[in-house]
DNA sequence: AATACTATGTGTAACGTATTACCAGTTCAC
DNA sequence: GTGAACTGGTAATACGTTACACATAGTATT
């Protein structure tokens, strides 16, 4: 283990120049000093200690990231393309999986801060956010991620996120305009503002436009307490085997996100019906896997790599500059993206 | 910032008494002692620094995670049980997104180096790992995962993979039992242990059985460079498209991944084929996926749960006892699992 | 009453780096 | 030839925590 000691003992010189050569000091000593330092460097394989380094300094080039789960491929790609992003910045990233539960994500905060991180990217997330409040106060910056932030910005450096009631919508108008009147709705527990507000806009545009949304229509998770993402494609599956054997079922679903769809599709499939010539579904957040989907799926995309670049350099501007950035809420738009699994309802059946 | 001696101040001790506190050596003081300096701890939100902790203690309890691509749901779902796992040990996980690239990581073995980590899991990653050497000397701890060890042993604390020849070969004896003499092979570049022995597992069965590998066959990731496994289910679907195309087209193709196989089973159905009744396709890994999809997906099983225990339990062991643990490479058996994307070929093709 | 022991705390030296103040030469203008 | 400015470098201290040796007082034992 060598440390800057032994550097400087090797070169013959003290600590400080070995600091000022590390840190690109170069101007304040001679060539030849220089050179020798940077020979001992190498030989002795010597890395400075970034621990040692952060608790002078107090600065950590790291962010942490909390999501619900990276066994979903929306987290996961997005986990991937902030990293990447943070790492185009100097920035590391810790990645932690909280599971959509507030204690979990209450204690990966701590477990953060203590570990001197200072910006935090918070991935969907409960809607409250007084398990938050703690950190925030003692100066941990946190940025929003596919959130609405109603009432909670004063806890927020800043948020990325879609318009999430105007996605819903562009989904129930869509089906609407298909033909469809007896719409389903597929879910997880709905427990985070990107869920809530996802069904409002559904209930808004449905109320709308006079098209009734049954209750008995709304798979909202049941049996699913504890269940991670890579079990949203089994409840997909579940909950359109409940639907669909229901007296009067669905013409249409719409699901609470991709991975619930691709569940709906295969479910559907089992039963026998085709989609979509008896069945229409509809997705949300347009993972890669939509496109490769039998049929492929029709969905409400996020524009997830530049969500991922505005957040990232939202949140280290927010670090850099004390928290005062222009802008700091954003709501992009979504956009619907129509492939082959929505059509029209069959009469047969209508 | 209330630190340490904010703490001692505030309850009128020293910082040794408050540190004792904190370390749960409770038995070391008066009772009321301890609950003034609870009392302050509470007041003043103290939370102890874990950098001057780490500094102080030359420990840190958090391990790297160095995967090819979270974006991957095997990957992403590894991460997560190895995280849960890690955290069942009060250990953090830092993930890593190293894309198979070794300079990408080794540039990650060093950060987390710098950063105190001792001990790194490794999964997939490039044959030769002549890029950690430097770091495996310096006392990093290395966990292989997923893939194999020829020749890298004493570079590595421990090991858990499955047996990837005597999976490929499963899969191999599985198509060839129902019958197929025309098996294509999909991947991505073969740079990674793991693939090698598939590619070669799959070569040595079929030799066995005297069914020729046609190299017209074997498709290994054509236009692929700088692709991640997002991009993998598209590879798969351009593939099949090319291997269909074919004069000679295969009865069934064995894919690298499961994500390959979706591909595969995607484009096979967009030229109009059927699976399995015109073109069998077996995957590899079975993510989670694979049983929803249509139709649902012959593969080969890894253990995923068992693995991701075991390995962060050997590779603690292996932090704690200084590398001194029993039976530090392990081979788990792979298993079939044969579901409805493959069938006999058909006859008036064959 | 002297000794030993227990319970309860305290003081301080590390850990490896960055920063600050400082010092010894050299050069140079006047 | 004298002091200012500059160059190349040193030494001391701080960062927040822990570990360990040591201090103090009260109580029990001989």
């Amino acid at each position: 283990m060598a440390g800057i000691k032994d550097v400087a003992k090797m070169a013959g010189v003290s600590v400080s120049t070995v600091s000022n050569v590390i840190n690109g000091r170069h101007g304040k000593m001679g060539h030849d000093t220089l050179c020798r330092v940077q020979d001992a460097i190498s030989t002795l394989k010597y890395v400075p200690n970034a621990v040692a380094r952060q608790l002078q300094s107090g600065q950590i080039r790291t962010l942490g990231l909390i999501v619900p789960s990276v066994a979903n491929p929306f987290w996961g790609n997005a986990s991937q393309v902030i990293e990447k992003e943070a790492k185009a910045h100097g920035y590391q990233v810790l990645i932690c999986n909280a599971e959509r539960d507030p204690d979990t994500e209450a204690a990966y905060l701590e477990s953060l801060y203590s570990s001197g991180i200072r910006g935090v990217i918070l991935g969907s997330s409960p809607v409250s956010l007084d398990h938050l409040q703690k950190q925030a106060e003692k100066g941990m910056r946190i940025a929003a991620f596919d959130r609405n932030t109603q009432g909670i910005q004063q806890l927020l450096s800043c948020s990325i996120s879609i318009d999430q009631i105007s996605g819903a919508r562009m989904a129930a108008r869509h089906l609407v305009g298909l033909g469809h009147k007896r719409i389903g709705f597929i879910s997880g527990p709905i427990g985070t503002s990107s869920r809530i507000a996802r069904l409002d806009g559904l209930r808004a545009e449905l109320a709308k436009v006079g098209v009734e949304l049954d209750d008995e229509l709304l798979w909202l998770g049941r049996n699913a307490s504890g269940f991670g993402d890579s079990q949203a494609a089994e409840l997909g599956r579940s909950a359109i085997r409940e639907l669909m054997t229901l007296n009067n079922p669905p013409t249409a679903v719409f699901c609470i996100n991709d991975m619930y769809a691709i569940g709906a599709l295969s479910g559907a499939r089992e039963l026998g019906y085709r989609v979509p010539e008896d069945l229409s579904v509809i997705g949300f957040d347009d993972i890669y896997l939509a496109k490769v989907m039998s049929p492929p799926l029709t969905t409400i995309q996020q524009p997830l790599e530049q969500m991922s670049k505005l957040v990232v350099a939202k949140l280290i501007e927010a670090l850099r500059t004390d928290g005062a950035i222009d802008d700091p809420y954003i709501e992009m738009r979504p956009e619907l993206i129509v492939r082959s699994s929505t059509a029209a309802p069959n009469p047969r059946k209508a």
